[in-house]
DNA sequence: AACGCCATCCCCATTTATAGGGATTTTTTT
DNA sequence: AAAAAAATCCCTATAAATGGGGATGGCGTT
């Protein structure tokens, strides 16, 4: 089968792996690679591109949001994601913006060549542990997945973690600090953490920020 | 030039992209690749390596010991270290193991090759970054430059992170409190921190804590 | 023997965070 | 337009962390 691929991540190493592994499996095929999203969009307007791989952590934008650009300029482009960590809760973000499948870096090579038969066909593919994750998606009581935050909450959780305290987040954000208050007790529920020092560490160990 | 390499590092894709240009750089070269210290160790046992390419975060075991002990049994092996992040205080740590070059994973190609070539011929490799922070070593106000923290500073650290509170901590490593609390005010204090969160977030940032 | 480093412990005072409630308004979705 | 979700704000009380001091004994190095 001939494709032509763009892998769009900010590792060189990782996307020359990748392209290697994806000229050698899919002969005669294409494969551009973008160190970020501007790189990115500029390669898939000249050239005509069957399916992106997609690091979601870019150092010009978030994979999400470049994900949806994608499909709404080239509808018929498969979009897979390639996660370099838990990130949980952006399986459901990436899902949403029109990935058809969710890998984690540190997938086999036969797994990504099956992802990729599989969104070619226009069928999903996600891996063992995605599904665990989407799966237990209606069950409240399992907090091995990670929660969905909303807007203010991230932003809350970043300044947070930065280590500004209530009153601070408060003047920052232009609120009161019972405001602030009330996001941070949120933020511990949905994490399912006992205090800042577990929410920060599962904050980060889930990639959900930086 | 010909030369026999040992890449130690698990992820597949990270590593096939090495091999690839390992062996497109060194024509002739053999390139294995071990997923775990165990593997490598196996490797090494049954061939004549010349180069080690070693990942600090592996599977079965931490990357410093690994280095120390492949350092011991084979002297003339050349190794260099490929960090996954900051990791900054690991440099040392590295170096003092034997490994005689340091590289981030977002290294271009270039970089590996220069490193590569330099090792090969008996010298070291660091990247401006990795330079920078050996440079400040012995400045106590530079802040950019992770500390060194002791064996309980690192163990209370990881605590911390988990969630415990200083009574928890105290009562888990039979310490007093008020010794958790002087621990943890060191840790602040190095980490150059204003509370918690921003600890936890500097110390999961800089790799010095999973 | 003197030095520095580490781990241990203590005091006091203050600030911040957490726990448990509720409540109102705006925005988004159905 | 009604329902749901998100963002806003408040109260009381307790628990925990932070800041700034200081002190001791062990242990290895010079």
């Amino acid at each position: 089968m001939v494709i032509n691929f763009l892998i769009i991540e900010d590792h060189p190493i990782v996307a020359e792996g990748l392209q290697k592994l994806l000229l050698e499996s899919f002969i005669n095929s294409e494969c551009f690679i973008a160190g970020n999203g501007k790189k990115a969009l500029a390669i898939l307007n000249g050239h005509p591109i069957d399916l992106v791989i997609l690091d979601i952590n870019l150092p010009d934008c978030n994979g999400s949001d470049l994900c949806t650009t994608i499909k709404m300029k080239f509808t018929s482009i498969k979009i897979i994601t390639l996660s370099s960590y838990g990130q949980r809760s952006y399986v459901e973000k990436m899902i949403n913006a029109g990935s058809l499948a969710y890998l984690h870096k540190n997938a086999e090579p036969e797994e990504i060549i099956a992802a990729i038969n599989a969104t070619i066909k226009g069928d999903t593919y996600y891996s063992c542990f995605i599904k665990d994750v989407m799966n237990t998606k209606s069950d409240s009581k399992n907090h091995s997945l990670l929660p969905l935050l909303t807007g203010r909450e991230t932003q809350i959780l970043i300044l947070v973690a930065e280590g500004l305290t209530n009153q601070e987040i408060a003047d920052k954000l232009f609120i009161s600090q019972q405001t602030a208050i009330s996001h941070r007790k949120n933020l511990l529920i949905k994490f399912n953490a006992r205090n800042t020092a577990e929410l920060v560490r599962l904050a980060l160990q889930s990639g959900l920020i930086g």
